[in-house]
DNA sequence: ATTTTTTTGCTGAATATTCAGCCAACTGAA
DNA sequence: TTCAGTTGGCTGAATATTCAGCAAAAAAAT
C-alpha cells in the first residue's frame, strides 16, 4: 500500500540528499523572484523548501555557494534548452537559427520568476564576478555556434553589406533585451512579442531566407 | 584666502543641503556599483559621501526611499540626456532617430557604474513594483517618440512590410540588450561596438536613409 | 533473522555579527 | 539667540553560520 503511492516510495539516502539540495534550488529560485535578492535568506530558502533552518550549510558551505549553484542550475537549463532545439530543428542554417532563438522564448526558461532571477545574478555581476564567469564559457560557445550560423546564411543569400559577428552580436542582444521585457512586463503576451519582434528582425536582415508569413497589421 | 578656493566657496543653507542630498545619491550609486544591492548600507553610502552615518535618515525617510530617490535621478539623467540629443540633432526623422540611439552610449549615462545600478534595480523589479513604476511614465514618451519617427521614416521611404511598432520595440530592446554587454564586459569597447551594431540595424532595416558608411571589414 | 554498530541526512537552538533607524548633543549660518 | 543641518553613540531586530545531537538507514555482527 505504502509503496504503491508514487510520492511516499522509499528513497535511497543518496536520492533523499539529491532531492532535498534541488529543492533548496528551486526554492532559492523562487525566493529571489518573489523576494528579491537582498532579502532571500536562508532560513526562507529552507523554509520554502520545507526543510529546517540549519539545512543550506549542510547542502551548501555559504549562501554565496547556494546562489553560485543556483545560477549553474539554471545556466546548465537554459543550455541544454538551447542545444536540445538546435538539434530537433531542420537542417538548414535558417531553420536551426529560427529554431535556438524561438525556444528562449519557451516558458520552462523563459517566464517571469525565472527572468528575476537571471537580472538579479546580472546586478551582482561587477561587485561579484565569480557568479557571470561560470557563464561565459558557456556563451562562448553558444557565440559561436551563431556567428557560424550567420555567416553560412550570409554566403547562401549571396547578402551585401552583412557582417556576421556583428549581426550575432545584435541578435543576441536583441534577444537579451526581449527578455527584460518578460520581467517588467506581464509573461505572455510578452513571449510572443518577442518571437513577432525576433522574426521580424530576421525578415529584415535575411529577406531571401525568412519571407513574410504574415503581414501584422494589428 | 579662504573664498578664493572653489571648494571652500560659503554655501548657503540650501544649497549646502541640496549638496549633502546629491553626495549621498551619487554615493548610493557608486556602492551599489562597486558592492551590489545587498551589501549597501547606509554607513558605507555616507562614508563614501564623506558625510556621518546618521545622516542619511535626514535627507530620506528610509532606506528605500534612498534607493527610490537614486532610480529617479537617474531616470531623470537619462531622460535630459535622450531629450537633449534630440533637439540638438538634425531636423529629418533618420537624423533624430540617429542622434537619440547614438546618446544611450555616451559615457556620462552608459557606463559600467550605472549599468550595474539599473541592472541592479531590474534585479528587483518583480519584488518591489515600486521601483520600475516610477519610469514607466518617461519610457512610455520616449517609447512613443520612438514609434512616431520609426512610422515617419517607413513613410518616406515607402519600406514595405515594415510595421512601425514591433520595430521601435526591436530597437529600444536592442539597445537594452547592448546595454547589458556594457556591464558584463569592459566599458569603451562596449560603447563603441553598441553603436556599431545599432547602425548595422538601423542600415538593415532603412537602407535608404542609413547608407553603408564603411564596410567593416574587422 | 535479529541485534548491534556505524553512518549520515537533518534539526533547531545558540552565537556573533551586521545594520537600519533613533536620538541627544553639537555647530555654524541666519 | 535660534534652529536647520549634522554628528556619532546606541539599540533592537534580523541573520549567516556553527554545532551538539536526533533518528532513520545502512552495514556489520550475532
Amino acid at each position: 500500500m505504502t509503496q504503491s503511492q508514487p510520492q511516499t516510495a522509499p528513497l535511497s539516502r543518496a536520492e533523499g540528499k539529491q532531492r532535498s539540495r534541488q529543492k533548496l534550488i528551486t526554492a532559492t529560485i523562487n525566493s529571489i523572484a518573489k523576494r528579491g535578492f537582498a532579502d532571500t535568506t536562508l532560513a526562507r530558502v529552507a523554509e520554502g523548501a520545507g526543510l529546517s533552518r540549519g539545512i543550506v550549510n549542510f547542502h551548501f558551505r555559504t549562501k554565496d555557494a547556494l546562489f553560485l549553484e543556483t545560477l549553474k542550475f539554471m545556466s546548465r537549463e537554459y543550455r541544454e534548452c538551447w542545444f536540445r532545439a538546435l538539434d530537433e530543428s531542420g537542417p538548414s542554417p535558417a531553420e536551426k537559427l529560427e529554431a535556438v532563438l524561438m525556444a528562449e522564448f519557451e516558458p520552462p526558461i523563459s517566464n517571469r520568476n525565472r527572468m528575476a532571477v537571471w537580472f538579479a545574478f546580472y546586478g551582482e555581476a561587477k561587485s561579484r564576478p565569480t557568479y557571470m564567469s561560470s557563464c561565459t564559457e558557456l556563451d562562448d560557445i553558444i557565440h559561436d555556434t551563431l556567428i557560424n550560423l550567420c555567416r553560412t546564411i550570409i554566403e547562401e543569400g549571396d547578402y551585401e553589406n552583412r557582417n556576421a559577428d556583428i549581426i550575432a552580436f545584435g541578435i543576441s542582444s536583441l534577444t537579451e533585451g526581449l527578455t527584460l521585457d518578460i520581467l517588467l512586463n506581464t509573461g505572455a503576451i510578452s513571449l510572443d512579442r518577442g518571437k513577432e519582434v525576433l522574426r521580424s528582425h530576421l525578415q529584415a536582415l535575411f529577406p531571401k531566407h525568412f519571407p513574410i508569413t504574415r503581414c501584422t497589421g494589428n
